[in-house]
DNA sequence: TGCAAAATAGAACGATCGTTCTTTTTTCGG
DNA sequence: CCGAAAAAAGAACGATCGTTCTATTTTGCA
């Protein structure tokens, strides 16, 4: 009908508006990641992108519009740097190690600024709605893929055929948020090395042979 | 000095204030397990206690101590629910299984409610103060009670004498952490099955003989 | 039973919240 | 480089927040 409209709904080409938006949405996250979505605010956020509440709001029409784009920035963010990474691993025991090593990795780095999967379940355990289901969506896919991970690994024959698969993702999933936990909260000093220790466990325990582990001062040794 | 004054701080005699301050902490932890420490407002509050604004602010006199009343309140019924009803077992592993049976069965109740103690961690983790305080010293209050028992669990020679015992406590709370999340928030219907079989591993590979885990469907077998 | 003290209510405050509306500024293709 | 469209700013709204002050009600001992 009319003239070529920009297609584009990302980077390239970008007007204004979407280049704003981008930097907004990085403010948002940092701040989010913080406070919670549930304690950020459009004021507070337009100080820190340097604009007025106004020009902030434009750009998400609701409050909850805003925080769904910071869930969906997170989700690219955690992909992009836990995920992606890991499948360049080889298919199987490797490559759960690379998830795991990038998780907890992560993990680490966010003891400063925080997990928004961990805030945000609690802020939204009991508050349905879009936010809720957005950060329950991707929490479940990552769950998931690390589901996928260790199938594989049984399949490769890296983990013992009869293992609980699910159970073995549960085990994992419980490391990470105990290190969150304590490290964050707590602070307590050796999370990280409880962390490391509890996955080696957890990979004996299922069968996995030899230290798999990679620690970013030790050297890894395939089997 | 003066006439005798009432000496008591809590029930005997109460006056009236002192009744009703104990019912609007009672609902106030009602409304901050569910919405956090951080959603609890004193207007919502006087709303469920059937009073007024000020009247409710009176018995506090800031909202921040309303908050650590909170705080003391759950510590309260935390320990009388889930630490005391577990020394009557006796010391070594029966006692530290009896612990995690209680807090495994409050964190399942809990799941309609929520615990304070994550929710909590994840509202005040960079927000320094005195509610943050209480919270963390409540949370590592228990986790010392965990590590005492599972110290002792190793001294009455139930489990090996060479284990890392803060490791052992940091693999349990990772289960109870992924228990309340993955039932809570991502309402996982194996949750509970997971944490209990995550703990029956964990005793196996710290040394512990035979089936020490008591589902209330099941008898325990004593070793 | 009377009366001071304690407890509760009521009204109002400044601040901040998300949101709407209007106006001004900036962008960018013809 | 002009002018329409997009983007940003500004002001104001009703609501709610924690808190303060004053007035009213209730309590409980002498």
């Amino acid at each position: 009908m009319s003239s070529p409209k920009p297609i584009d709904s990302d980077q390239r080409a970008a007007h204004k508006g979407q280049q704003t938006k981008a930097a907004i949405v990085e403010a948002a996250l940092g701040l989010a990641t913080q406070i919670g979505l549930e304690g950020l605010s459009i004021g507070a956020l337009a100080e820190v992108a340097r604009m007025s509440k106004s020009g902030v709001f434009a750009h998400f029409g609701s409050r909850e519009e805003l925080q769904l784009s910071v869930v969906r920035a997170y989700h690219e963010r955690f992909e992009a740097e836990v995920f992606y990474p890991a499948i360049d691993a080889p298919r199987g025991l490797p490559r759960l190690v690379a998830l795991f090593n990038n998780w907890t990795k992560r993990t680490t780095t966010e003891i400063d600024s925080g997990c928004l999967y961990i805030s945000g379940a609690a802020e939204f355990d009991d508050r349905p709605g879009p936010v809720r289901d957005a950060l329950a969506s991707s929490v479940n896919t990552w769950l998931a893929a690390m589901l996928r991970a260790v199938l594989q690994a049984k399949e490769e024959g890296h983990l013992d055929a009869d293992i609980d698969a699910p159970q073995m993702v549960f085990e994992i999933h419980g490391l990470i948020l105990a290190l969150h936990y304590e490290a964050r909260f707590l602070k307590t000093s050796q999370s990280l090395t409880h962390t490391s220790k509890g996955f080696e466990n957890i990979l004996k325990r299922y069968g996995a042979a030899g230290a798999f582990l990679k620690p970013k001062t030790a050297t890894l040794k395939p089997v």
